[in-house]
DNA sequence: ATGAAAGCGCTAACAC
DNA sequence: GTGTTAGCGCTTTCAT
């Protein structure tokens, strides 16, 4: 069916070995026997057998982005920028998603280089056991012993709530944030959120802590609806996430409330629909760019040498202002 | 490091053959053999190295599925159910999108079973070009040769077109039709948007069929824009998709018009962002789970036999009215 | 029912 | 510089 190195060997008369010397771009072949290789090569239209290559050197040429399915509000910006990355360093990239979907996946663990862990759990320790070098990116479990690439999201909910606390909004909600994240780790989010509440000397009114399970706008609504119809109505809402806050705001529509004159939302993750929605969407931009470039570079590093001292970094955030959060005129 | 098939029949006291016939679930294995195999196996954590067995049988196990990065508004949720069908029939999925991102996927297109092909173009006739079975899920080229799942853009044209209609619009515009596709292809989403106006005897106002380059809310935001600031002015804008919809409707409100009081909006696709917006987008809901569960059967069976018959089954789909084309109240 | 041995296409030693 | 050769881990005749 295809055309091996044997095939291409023989036509340019040629050995094996100088085949895999031109194809592979090493250095020392004559002038002469180069072109005729690659005239062979595209005579057959050769293409080397990464599967034969992989048996032969142990490299796979792929690095698993393990991300939950909730909690993440940048994921697919940082896909994006992972997959770019990861392109530009020779890689391809496999997207394992969320708790163990069903079926292949979980039966046979995709055989990788490396693997980027956004979110802890079965399908990332799978990965990992087998003993493949690691990078936490984005997440908050520090173990200190492994690369970590990380938002700072304690900070990220404090600017976001010194923000509200800014423009003059004092019963201040919040919603996706746990008491305890999914492996028992207290969330920063929470952190940060009461930090800038300390800080004003204000106190975070009982049940204006919301949890949400995942990271959708229906769970955005239930929780802003449940806050809506409580005893302490909020002035303002941060939400751990985008869709969570367009979720939020909806239920204050439909509760009949205005936004922001009435109550102010931010969300986390700058996804492009906030900036259509009506009003546009106050957020926190995390720079995935930075995040996915750095995590892949300390990867793929490690990849090449082993023995890499484990180093931890964090990516910047900005806090976008948008009209969701616009002190209403007087 | 990892254990290999010779370990185990080392450790279970047989040949490989055999540990390989009960890895592989091959019927005569005697009771008593299989046991200690099993043992073996399960004591070693031995995992079959993927790379090895492909070499040798030439089978890999996943499928590809070309994506454009344009005019395809259901395409998250149809990744999805792609993804979920194929792994319920044993194949890993990988997501080729859009026209050449350069690097790695151009480079060396991955080794694939199968390939559903959602966009023409370069990525496509790459991976088609190695003679493997092929699919055509959505798009609308039918060469009539190979298998095809298609959505009946067409007709979901026709049928939002006629919707608008009937809550009494008339200067009826469309966003994102193209006069010819990508690959000179009449779209045929124009075609249907004509017929339903035809039908009705409304003869289309010239400049209201505007292009859009990607399926982008951007766009979507630059074409209302036109359309706002042009001469005859649309009281009800037909998208070729929700996103293209959403930027179209923020155009509107910039312009400082109401939908759907002074423009009506309908696009396709159904992205769940169309129900927490405001208002609420309506919009021809496609059957992306349909799609892909046939679209990966047939891909899986042709891979079994590649004579199958071409088939082509058309996906159904549905309207879905929400508040941006609701009849103004009088 | 089980074992022995021959490769799948490629790369890495090692010769020349 | 270039050719020879020995496997990487697995499946698959062909024996037994």
């Amino acid at each position: 069916m295809a055309s091996t190195l044997k095939d291409v060997a023989r036509l340019a008369g040629v050995s094996v070995k100088t085949v895999s010397n031109v194809v592979n771009g090493y250095p020392h072949v004559s002038a002469d026997v180069r072109r005729r290789v690659e005239a062979a090569v595209a005579e057959l239209g050769y293409r080397p057998n990464a599967f034969a290559r992989t048996l032969r050197t142990g490299r796979v040429g792929v690095l698993a982005l393990v991300l939950p399915d909730t909690d993440l509000p940048y994921a697919d910006d940082l896909t994006r920028e992972v997959v770019h990355a990861a392109g530009r360093a020779g890689y391809r990239v496999v997207v394992e998603r969320g708790p163990e979907e069903e079926g292949s996946n979980s039966t046979r663990p995709m055989p990788v280089d490396g693997v980027l862990v956004g979110a802890p759990g079965e399908t990332a320790r799978a990965l990992t056991a087998a003993g493949r070098p690691v990078v936490l990116i984005g997440g908050g479990s520090s173990d200190g012993s492994c690369d970590q690439v990380s938002v700072d999201v304690a900070g990220a909910a404090e600017d976001a709530t010194a923000h509200l606390l800014r423009t003059g909004r004092r019963r201040i909600a919040a919603i996706g944030a746990y008491p305890s994240g999914p492996g028992g780790v207290p969330r920063s989010g929470t952190a940060g959120y009461h930090r800038a509440l300390r800080a004003a000397g204000v106190t975070p009114l009982p049940g204006h802590l919301l949890p949400a399970r995942h990271d959708r706008r229906a769970d955005g609504y239930r929780a802003g609806r449940d806050l809506f119809a409580g005893p302490d109505r909020p002035d303002a809402i941060f939400c751990l996430s985008d869709r969570l806050a367009i979720g939020a705001m909806r239920a204050a529509f439909d509760a009949g409330l205005r936004v922001p004159a009435d109550v102010a939302v931010i969300g986390v993750g700058d996804i492009e629909e906030g900036r259509y929605s009506r009003p546009t969407l106050s957020t926190v931009a995390v720079d995935t760019r930075f995040l996915a470039r750095e995590a892949v570079a300390r990867l793929t590093t490690r990849i090449g040498q082993p023995d890499t001292a484990a180093a931890e970094i964090i990516a910047p955030h900005t806090v976008l202002p948008r009209e969701s959060t616009e002190v209403p005129a007087t």
